[in-house]
DNA sequence: CATTTCACCTGGTGGC
DNA sequence: TGCCACCAGGTGAAAT
């Protein structure tokens, strides 16, 4: 379901609840999808781990994890602002595809149908992931106990792995000659180009849409011949639709829901996404719906160009 | 290569 | 009520 301003809900809102915790005991209900590696190695590389913190990284949750062994204290160190930061020795990333939820619960909530991981945590909250459509996926990653090809190093100084990171930029920050070089010489239409997550991270069929029609941008135009002028418009629109949607919860659609279990509300600020035959809310024409790389698209036919 | 299509899944909705 | 076609916030493998 999510695209980044309903990852970063999640992330925040997971984070608030179980930062600082310990995972007692992991469970996984398949053996099938949606384990990155298998249900086993998750479940004995996650036990014991205390969680420091939960952070989006594009449409991915990754869970930073501290070692199993010494339990972590957190100190804020008096002398200097903000949060020591503890370098995590192993993350666990969940994404969650088109009908992925991650929840803080207690132990005896009910278990919703394909619930397929609970993270038993030391406070007696329970993480869970549930996921109807099984597009999710889950990967466990140990930073520290290898030197790249699985092989443990003793003695030299010990070999980090990468932490995880997105393939592509971050819209939210990206910068202009950045974003243009993105597009540059590309054929394909500006709207799949946004979906491509190679090229930015988070940006789905939503905000895709969204950005575009606050750009005044048609999406089929393809996305290197858009002036330098048009590409700084579709920065900036993206970048402030997706802050507007971080603000209101996200987009609820369908079922979609916080760590909480509350809904997000932009989807009453959407002025094209489903809104296929309403009237553009800047010029009552009504709102055209075309597939591009195989995605609904909506767009309005009088103010994008 | 770059780009498009399709398969992967389940569930909800609306027409007949 | 049942059946069926179609739709859905994502992504990568296969086809073009």
């Amino acid at each position: 379901m999510p695209e980044l301003p309903e990852v970063e809900t999640i992330a925040r809102g997971v984070d608030a609840r179980v930062r600082g915790d310990r995972v007692l005991h992991a469970w996984f209900g398949s053996h099938r999808e949606p384990f990155k590696n298998s249900p086993s190695v998750q479940m004995q590389g996650l036990e014991g781990r205390i969680i420091l913190g939960v952070e989006r990284v594009g449409k991915h949750i990754v869970c930073n994890l501290g070692s199993s062994s010494a339990p972590q204290k957190k100190r804020a160190r008096k002398s200097t602002a903000g949060p020591v930061a503890v370098q995590p020795s192993a993350q666990w990333i969940v994404h969650l595809g088109m009908t992925g939820r991650l929840l803080v619960t207690t132990p005896d909530a009910p278990v919703a149908p394909h619930t397929h991981a609970r993270l038993t945590l030391a406070s007696g909250h329970e993480l869970r992931f549930v996921d109807p459509r099984r597009f999710g996926r889950l990967e466990f990653r140990d930073l520290a106990a290898s030197n790249g090809i699985g092989i443990p190093v003793l003695g030299a100084p010990q070999f980090l792995a990468p932490r995880f990171v997105a393939p592509g930029a971050e819209p939210l920050s990206i910068q202009p000659a950045e974003f243009a070089t993105l597009f540059h010489g590309r054929r394909l239409a500006i709207k799949a180009a946004l979906l491509n997550q190679k090229l930015l991270s988070g940006v789905g069929n939503i905000y895709a849409d969204e950005s575009l029609f606050r750009a005044g941008i048609r999406p089929r135009r393809s996305a290197g011949r858009l002036t330098r002028i048009e590409l700084e418009r579709l920065r900036l629109a993206l970048r402030e639709v997706l802050q507007h949607a971080i603000r209101l919860g996200g987009s609820s659609v369908s079922d979609y829901v916080d760590a909480e279990g509350v809904r997000g509300f932009f989807q009453l600020e959407h002025c094209v996404y489903q809104r296929t035959g309403q009237p553009c809310l800047t010029c009552k024409t009504p709102v055209r719906r075309i597939t591009i790389a195989g995605r609904s698209t909506h767009y309005c036919p009088h103010c994008q160009h």
